[in-house]
DNA sequence: TCAGATACTTGATCCAATCAAGCATGCATC
DNA sequence: GATGCATGCTTGATTGGATCAAGTATCTGA
């Protein structure tokens, strides 16, 4: 199990709370992963693969160099849960997509990451509209602050 | 840089904001220990060094290997940011202390971590509150439920 | 046609995580 | 106080992720 990322000395009840909660849905999330035999970055590639997408495309998306994606991408092939096929107009390309038993496995690891669903599940539905906007109200804070 | 936890094809609102809210947390959190040329995992384990304490009783806190503290332990030595020294009553076991340079580089990290404090400070006392009670309500939810 | 950009791969290096094995020390019991 | 087991930590090996530099093939625009 991964290092929690925190906690900071937390001076505040709410920044405590918010790394709790951030503690608590990393763990579940390497678990759920765990539980189907994927890495954390395996499963969160397997995620990205609702669509048809190159390499380079989703190295992007994820924020990391395109060689990493291609070492994740392999081991993944090589489970049979994706394949590159060639792009149809571009040959220096690869479309990555999800085989069938890979999008089974991806289901059965969204199945076991129940905890987002739980999360939610324990809020009426006017709460869960404040948590939202308590939560995107709280992200605006980090945005420019620094700059 | 990681590759985020998520996003799970999000079902709702509140689930996005979740992730959304855990995928900037943890890459600030990344980011301000790259700042000070800590990975996550040392700028975890420098920021648990507040007291004393035995590389077993880390690695419990962490929910990790010994081997893995050893390593990581090691490293932060190699750099003079913390010291193990014996047991006064044990002599198995090695007590951890951050040295001054450990503290200051700590102290360096916080202040690069501003997400915590940024996103607080974007609210008022009354919806840190709010907040605190719905993350702490929302967290309850996923621990019994799949038992 | 040619220069530079782009998409991907390969190989190297470092680090984190995990496991098995080993050593020294503590502790309980005989 | 000797024996056997538990405990605290380290070492070595292996796997995987992240990053960087370099290389190949292909595309694109001048």
């Amino acid at each position: 199990m991964a290092v929690p990322t925190g906690p900071v000395t937390a001076s505040t009840d709410a920044e405590r709370a918010m790394f709790d909660f951030v503690d608590a849905y990393d763990r579940a999330y390497e678990t759920a992963a765990l539980e189907q035999g994927l890495s954390v970055a395996q499963a969160c590639v397997l995620g990205r693969l609702t669509r048809e997408i190159g390499m380079r495309e989703l190295a992007d998306e994820l924020g990391c160099d395109a060689s990493n994606i291609t070492q994740i991408i392999s081991r993944l092939e090589a489970r049979d849960l994706v394949r590159r096929r060639p792009h149809p107009n571009d040959r220096r390309s690869r479309q990555i997509v999800r085989t069938d038993e890979g999008i089974a496995l991806y289901a059965a690891f969204e199945k076991s990451f129940a905890f987002a669903r739980s999360a939610v599940a324990n809020l009426t539905a006017h709460e869960q509209d404040q948590l939202v906007t308590l939560l995107r109200k709280a992200l605006d804070g980090t945005r420019e602050p620094n700059r």
